[in-house]
Parts: structure tokens; sequence; C-alpha cells
DNA sequence: AGAAAGATATGAAACGTTTCACGAAACATA
DNA sequence: TATGTTTCGTGAAACGTTTCATATCTTTCT
């Protein structure tokens, strides 16, 4: 028995009698008789018809796909963000090519390389390093919550900055004296370190001593976070000298949660502590819940999408800042 | 100024003076003397040639392709099977296209169409329906941690059974002399239903009474599992009538943890518990880890993709088991 | 040396679309 | 009725590859 081959617009053109100029009009919707396009639409479903995509992108160069580059799905910030862009991905009507580089330079930059080979419709890219000079000119590209030397490649982020002083201002709002900033931050250029100018330039303003332990990624830790907090207490009094936490991460405000746990001192009565991410959003997990300042992560992924699509019509703006906002999670007064 | 066009291999040959099918050769790695190769690698490199994927997947119908459709990456063992898929897709030289279809029907054959337009070289799919006769014939399909009343589609899975079996018999080992399971199952016909079999097949080996909460999907499922465990405890001796859980999986064994925290409790002290799906293999956070029956994901991902690719040497076995193991991680002696 | 066999380069055809110049038909105008 | 205008179907060309029959050049054997 031959392989059964799938219909071609010249199958389904001979099988309504018309011409293939005819049944591509028909299906790309551009006016036909009504007659005819009856026929062809009675046709194509007869010989259940599907368009070939790859012939279409060839003629077209359009290929109705977008490229996600993210250095892995671990993080659940990642896979939602990731999650988001398929969604709106799937909304506009576009195919979703996921690349996880491991945050490896080679491998983001082998990713370029197959995305444009594959002449997709845009790149949104989470990377370690700058790849923007790798990709070709006609590749419309987004970087996400990274700042590289290169201030005029295309990037979107939540307002990092904003969201760090907000915290500040709402954990003076709920009575603390003295918050303080801790958190790890890594040495590629991400969006995240701005949380920290915020805090400082919360300080400044509310004339505050900025407290703090912001240091590169550790190994451990707990161990490093717990000593930060030990050193920070009177053993005599059993008590600290500060009253509010602003944490980099929701993550380390958990382990912030836990520390104090240990240390037998009370949240949020003795301590208030604020997260970023929002990442209770998005991970069904109750440990994870605390107060934190919320990415708006669908909204972030939304406007990644417009702005790549809409890329050909209005060249893309060299920075877009999402506003931040707070949400009560258990580790505050409210 | 012209808008650059991308060089395609004719372009090569003219600059290497050679046949266009010189060039293919070269590229496609097929016998060329040896000065007619460097004279067309030289080409290519002077021109920056690259390869345009959709005229070659038009010719060939091969398009290097794979396609994954999942329900989200909301769960971490979701985004970390994607995450695992992607690594052995690209390993293998192909894109990922992912597709999340939050479990919607429509969604999940709206996206099968998708893919079968896009000539994809194979599915993976985890979803609510059964697929499978959407899927046109040519187009190899695996399901993931599914078993649908069509027992002839290829799937495979962790060997969920041997793992609820295995928790009982860790549990016994350790000293537990009437384990329970706690769980909650979703009415699509998913793998995981056959931890509980597993368990109950443990209790009439070892002549265990079988205790359980097995119910379906609950809107507070903490209040539910509370309400059992208090239950089946004595207030006035402060005694539960159980002292080895297993948890269907990590969440909910972590959800248990707490509830008897809460209670007062201790584990592993008084109750031991094993949960399932090796979480903290790739969430990390802290707070998630427990003992616990690990499935193995990158193997699974690494088979998926593997038979996929062969299917058409090797027609795909209608079921593949892996083996899970036991990881301690806490909630249990050892 | 001549013929046969083996390599390997060549260029045209084909994959399944979209697009466009062309022509036919229908309609409006005078 | 004759002419100009609009509408819409037609079919060939083109997109950038791969493949295959053909042609050319070596090598080997008698």
């Amino acid at each position: 028995m031959a392989k059964h081959q799938a219909p071609t617009m010249k199958d389904v053109a001979r099988e309504a009698g018309v011409a293939l100029g005819t049944v591509s009009r028909v299906i790309n919707g551009i006016t036909v008789g009504d007659e005819y396009k009856k026929k062809v639409e009675a046709a194509i479903k007869k010989l259940n018809y599907q368009v070939n995509t790859y012939a279409r992108g060839l003629k077209t160069s359009q290929t109705k796909t977008l490229t996600l580059i993210i250095p892995s799905l671990a993080l659940p910030f990642y896979a939602n963000f990731a999650y988001e862009i398929e969604q709106q991905t799937y909304q506009h009507g576009r195919k979703l090519i996921l690349c996880c580089s491991n945050g490896i330079p080679e491998k983001e930059i082998d990713y370029i390389s197959l995305a444009s080979q594959s002449k997709t419709d845009g790149i949104i890219a989470l990377t370690y390093s700058d790849i923007s000079n790798q990709v070709p000119e006609d590749i419309p590209l987004i970087v996400f919550d990274r700042h590289f030397e290169n201030r005029s490649v295309p990037r979107i982020a939540s307002d990092n900055f904003a969201g760090g002083f907000l915290a500040i201002e709402k954990l003076l709002e709920f009575g603390c004296t003295h918050p303080i900033f801790i958190g790890y931050h890594s040495d590629f250029p991400g969006e995240a370190d701005k949380r920290f100018e915020g805090f400082q330039a919360a300080c400044k303003k509310f004339e505050l001593k900025p407290t703090f332990l912001y240091e590169s990624d550790d190994n451990d830790s707990y161990e490093t976070l717990y000593n930060f907090i030990v050193s920070h207490q009177d053993k005599d009094t059993h008590t600290l000298d500060f009253d509010g936490i602003f944490a980099n991460t929701d993550l380390e405000a958990c382990a912030a949660v836990r520390i104090l746990d240990d240390l037998n001192y009370s949240v949020p009565a003795d301590v208030q502590i604020i997260g970023f991410d929002g990442t209770k959003k998005f991970l069904p997990i109750d440990e994870y819940i605390v107060s934190t300042i919320v990415q708006p992560l669908p909204a972030l992924a939304k406007k990644c999408v417009e702005m790549i699509l809409n890329a050909e019509n209005e060249p893309l703006p060299t920075l877009t800042l999402l506003p931040v906002t707070y949400e009560y999670g258990g580790t505050t007064i409210k």
C-alpha cells in the first residue's frame, strides 16, 4: 500500500475545479466569489487539507514562530515567564520555540544561530551574555530582565528600582524603624540589581542607616545569612538591631523567615519581611507565601510578545519598565 | 539602502565557482573533492551563509522539530519535564516547540493540528484527553504519564505502582507498623493513580489494614487533610493510630509535615513520611525537602526523545516504565 | 593502449506555497 | 451599441533547498 500523501493545494484545486491561486485566496481570506469559495471549502474539508507551514514559510519568510531563550525552567520565575510567553504566543497565532541555555554563552549563541536559520519572527532573550550583536538585523530582539553594556538593545523588565523603594516605604508605613536589605547578586547584569539601588535611594530619602547583606552568589547562602543575622543580635537582651527585612527575592525572604524562626524571633511581630517576585502567584506551595513585591509576569509577557510582533511597524523602544505592586502575604502586619 | 538579503546556496555556489549541487553536498557532509570543499567552505564563511530551514523542510519534510504538549509549567514537575525534554531535543540537534494547553481538550487538539501543519518530527504529549486519534499516522506520538482507554498508543511513565509499593516497604523497614496513604487524584487517567494501587498491593502482601485518604481534587485540601489526621488521633493520649505516611506527591507530603507540626507531632519521631516525585531534585527550595520516591525525570525525557526519533526504525513500544528510587530527605529515620 | 568501471561535479526538476501580470466577464456610462 | 472601468479567476514564476540523471574525469585491468 502506498504511503498516504498529504493533500496539497493542487489537489484541492483539482477537486474543486478551480485554479491554484483561487485556493490560495480562499485560504488567506482574500475576496473570492461565493460559489468558488464554497467549492474550495468543500474540497478542503473533503480532502482534509492542511497548509504546509514550511512551503508557506519559504515563500513568505514569515514563520509564525517566536523564540524564547532562557537559562532553564528550574526557577519558578523562569518557568512562569516561559509559560506566560507561550500563552501570549498562542494567542497571537504563533508557535513558541523554547531554548534552555543553562546560561552558557556558547549555547546562547548557538540558539540564536538556529533561530536565525529558522527565520524566526522574533527572539525574546533572558541571557547571561549580551547576544544582541549575534542576532541578524531583520529579526526583532527583546532582552528581558537584563541590562547589558550596549544600551541600544531593546529591553523590558519590571521596575525593580521602584520596587526596592516601595518595599522600604511599606516597611516604614507598617511601623518599622530600621529596615535592612538582604540578598545575593550574580555577576551578570540582571535588572534585579536595581532593587538594591531602590533600597539605597529609600534609605537616603528617609534618612536611614543603610544596613545590608549583599554579596555575590554563595555556596551556602543559608549559613551566610544566618551568621549575618546573628551578628546583628544582642545576645543578652535577645534583641535585633533591625525590625524589617527587604529580601531581594521571595526565596531569600523565606530563608530569612526560617532563620528567624530558628532563632526564636517572631515574624511579623519582631521583624517584618517583604520579598520580591510575587512567587506565590505562580508557585502553588503554601510554604512559599510571604509579603512581596509582585512582578507583573503576565503583563510583562504580553508586552514582550506584542512589542516583538509590532516591531516592523514601530521600532522597539530601548527600555520598557512595568510597574510592580505590593502584596500582603503574612510576613508583615498587613 | 536596499534591504540586506540573506545569502543563498546559489550565492555561495557563484562565490566559490562551483555548482549548486556541490554546495549542497558540502553542507550535508557528502563526499566532495578536497579543493572543492575548501572553496565552498571559504565562500560560506565569507558570505556568512546559513541554511534556510524552511526551504530544507519543504524539500525533505524533515523539520528537525519536536513538539511538547503539556498543561502548563506551573507545577515544578511539569516545568522540569519540559526542561529535560528541551535538553534532550537540543542534544539531538532538534528544536522544541512548547505548547501549554492548560489541560483544555480543544487547545490540545488545536496544538496537534498546528504541529501537524508544521510537519513536526514527533509529539510528546502530557494531555488530559486522549488525542491519539487526532495525530496523523506519519507523526510519531508518545504519551507521557497518562493511560487512556485506547491502550495501543505508545506511552511512557515511571513505574508508579512499584513506587507505591516501595514506599510502604521502606516505611516498614524503618519500623513503621501502620503506614497510611494520603492523596488527591484528578479525574483524568494519570499514571499517578498507580501509586495508590501499589500501596494497596503492599497492604495486601504485608497484611496491613489499608487506611487512606484518597479523594478527588479538593478546593481546600489542607483542611481536608487536617480533618483526616485529627480524626485519627486519640485526643486524650495525644496519640495517632498510624505511624507512617505515604503521600501521593511531595507537595502533599509537605502539607502533612506542616499539619503534624501544627498538631505538635514530631516528624520523623512520631510519624515518618515519604512523598513522591523527587521534587527536591529540581526545585531548589529548602522547605520542599522530604523523603521521597524519585521519578527519573532526566531518564524519562531521554527515553521519550530517543524513542520518538527512532520511531521509523523501530515501532514504538506500547508501554515503557522506568524504575523509581527511594531517597532520604529528613522525614524518615534514614 | 584501449576499454570498462568507478568517482564525483553538474544543473535541472521538484517540494507546496504566494504573488502577480494577464485576461475574461460584468457592469456602468454615454 | 460601443467604450471604459471594475472585479475577480487563472496559471506561471519564484522562494531556497535536495536529489537525480547526466557528463566528465580518473583509475584499473587486460
